[in-house]
DNA sequence: AGCGGCTTGGAAAGCGGTTTCTAAAGCCGT
DNA sequence: ACGGCTTTAGAAACCGCTTTCCAAGCCGCT
């Protein structure tokens, strides 16, 4: 196993100094065209390539942004990684991807390695379950990384506070719910259920909000009985469907904070005879793979997961004043699918 | 914006040379207890974490492992990806994650690059079209790996020669085709069309292979008219099988060599008011997510996309003899569902 | 007491770049 | 021919760690 060649190698063939080889290749200082070309000549010859750690180490950055999630084959976090691991191309960055699957432990631990790593950037998505060591330690590390030149940011989790360190993305969750709401309520709609996340869940609460609002905004009074809670899975949005049905509540459409719940309600109306959307419209939440296969197509409010990626990225490597500690609301659209009509 | 403490200022505080916090740190070289508690309590203190690039630059190993592929959403990739990110948190590496959308260019790059952060190894997955120039750099670029102790491994894509430093690991085609043919003839069919993709294409000539060899053991001769070639796409799969029956061939069960041709296949038969299993059976190749989504839920060979990628790491971080040119095929299963049934 | 062997800790030489500081050319006008 | 200015190139000091080479201290032994 030969040797690679380094940059003493590459001047002793070119006849010239280190420092003219390492202008020639990374510099925009001034070197003469003559002796630039002797250099190039070297560094083909020798099949030269620069040593990504000696440049790291001596100068400042080491181009790469770190991602942190909880894994790599959900659609969910696969797009968001789509869309970082292309600005991070785009900006000459290469993407190291770590895993956590949802253990706090291990995520601390790699926010760790990354400050060995002195990436540019590490981006943290998604939420974990935080407790007191967890708080205090991250709180730490992200000190930790800021020391370090590093720019943490955080996709879709809430902050640890006003003067932690990091740059916050999220998705305008009330937003998107108040378009759902107003799509619903624009088609004629009035009596509108909202099956609804566990009180006190930070997204789920946002999503409330936008319907409450939506609803305000077209001066229709919100009715308890058809504003439900529960864990958002499918079972629930079909437990909960049936359980206003039997009730005879009365309702036309069907607004579910997330397409699991829709498809569980999809079901239950379906088992009491009812039809989407002739009897009852029904629009979703993520806008998921599954919504377009269900039956009828369900119409949803879309995530630009990738649009996440590609912003958490240049937020993080623009440098400028004060760019540490920013919050960025990413818009969302609905996806118009088969599952609304209006109500004649 | 405070300096990050070095492994000098650990030292100053804990009152011993640089090379002792070292050995603390990273070494299974011999410390006192007694000195090693006080390293450990000014690591503490200053909240000192080394820096990787200055370890790897001093030390042989950069500790990372590089990931080339395709894109990172399709479920074929994010599964590999899974693996690869398993194996290397599993073996203390870093990943990183690089796509090339199917550009040879940048594929080229990306090695490039992978050479200048001395990469434990690099793992190329998929195929790229390739001309005599992209041999010819891939070529110098893996000798180049080799000379820096990376080692380079090829998923899912033929080597470059016999000479060509890189393990190769792949699926084991035939075996998954002569199994998943074995099946269909174990349950008693003898007329099995094949839909076989475009002759030359390493891939699909495996499996034609497997075909072949399966109808062999069973002493049943194959009929040319039975086997077909087109490009794999669900349409073609859908055309090739109408044209089959208004052809009135005569047979009782369709192996296609992927998913996709198979769900054509299917909808072909269901247009000539044939039923599947109950006049044809039919099994599909990769068992891609479709596969259980398919009515009837479909057969289909399984590739273990996630051992593919953890045994990718296992095989490039072992070090030992020869090990830089080796060769695995991996074993497959056939996911049995309900698009299989035995011939009365 | 003197000595070899073992454990422990320090000094210093790299690892391969970047960058600062300095000096030699080269150019111009006079 | 010479002084002053701008290019261009080199020497050397880092960047922060690992590791080799040595030396000191301590042990048991003769």
């Amino acid at each position: 196993m030969n040797k690679r060649p380094t940059i003493r190698d590459v001047a002793a063939l070119a006849g010239v100094s280190v420092a003219t080889v390492s202008r020639v290749l990374s510099g925009d200082y001034p070197v003469a065209g003559n002796t630039r070309t002797k250099v190039q000549r070297a560094v083909r010859e020798l099949d030269y390539v620069v040593n990504a750690h000696a440049r790291a180490l001596s100068g400042a950055t080491s181009n790469v942004v770190a991602l942190v999630m909880y894994d790599v084959v959900t659609p969910f976090f696969a797009h968001i990684a789509s869309g970082v691991e292309y600005q991070a191309t785009e900006s000459d960055r290469l993407c190291l991807v770590c895993t956590t699957h949802g253990d706090p432990d291990r995520e601390l631990e790699i926010v760790k390695l990354m400050r060995e790593q002195h990436a540019d950037a590490v981006i943290l998505v998604g939420g974990v379950l935080m407790n007191d060591d967890y708080r205090e330690r991250m709180y730490r590390y992200a000190k930790g990384l800021e020391d370090a030149g590093s720019r943490l940011v955080l996709c879709g989790r809430p902050s640890l506070g006003p003067d932690f360190p990091a740059i916050t993305v999220e998705y305008d969750n009330a937003g998107g719910a108040y378009a759902a709401t107003s799509h619903l309520l624009s088609a004629g709609h009035r009596r509108i259920v909202l099956l609804g996340g566990p009180v006190g869940n930070t997204t789920f609460d946002a999503r409330l909000d936008g319907y409450r609002r939506a609803m305000e905004a077209f001066r229709v009074p919100v009715d308890p009985a058809l504003v439900v809670h529960d864990d958002m899975s499918q079972d629930a949005g079909f437990r909960q469907t049936q359980r206003l049905l039997a009730a005879g509540a009365d309702f036309t459409a069907i607004f579910a904070a997330n397409d699991l719940a829709a498809a569980g309600a999809m079901r239950a109306l379906r088992a009491a005879g009812k039809r989407v959307p002739d009897d009852v419209s029904i629009i979703g939440y993520d806008d998921t793979p599954m919504a377009p296969e269900l039956f009828p197509a369900l119409t949803s409010v879309h995530l630009p997961h990738e649009e996440l990626g590609r912003t958490a990225v240049k937020l993080a490597l623009q440098r400028g004043e004060n760019s540490t500690r920013q919050h960025v609301m990413l818009g969302t659209h609905i996806a118009m699918r088969d599952s609304v009509r209006p109500l004649i």
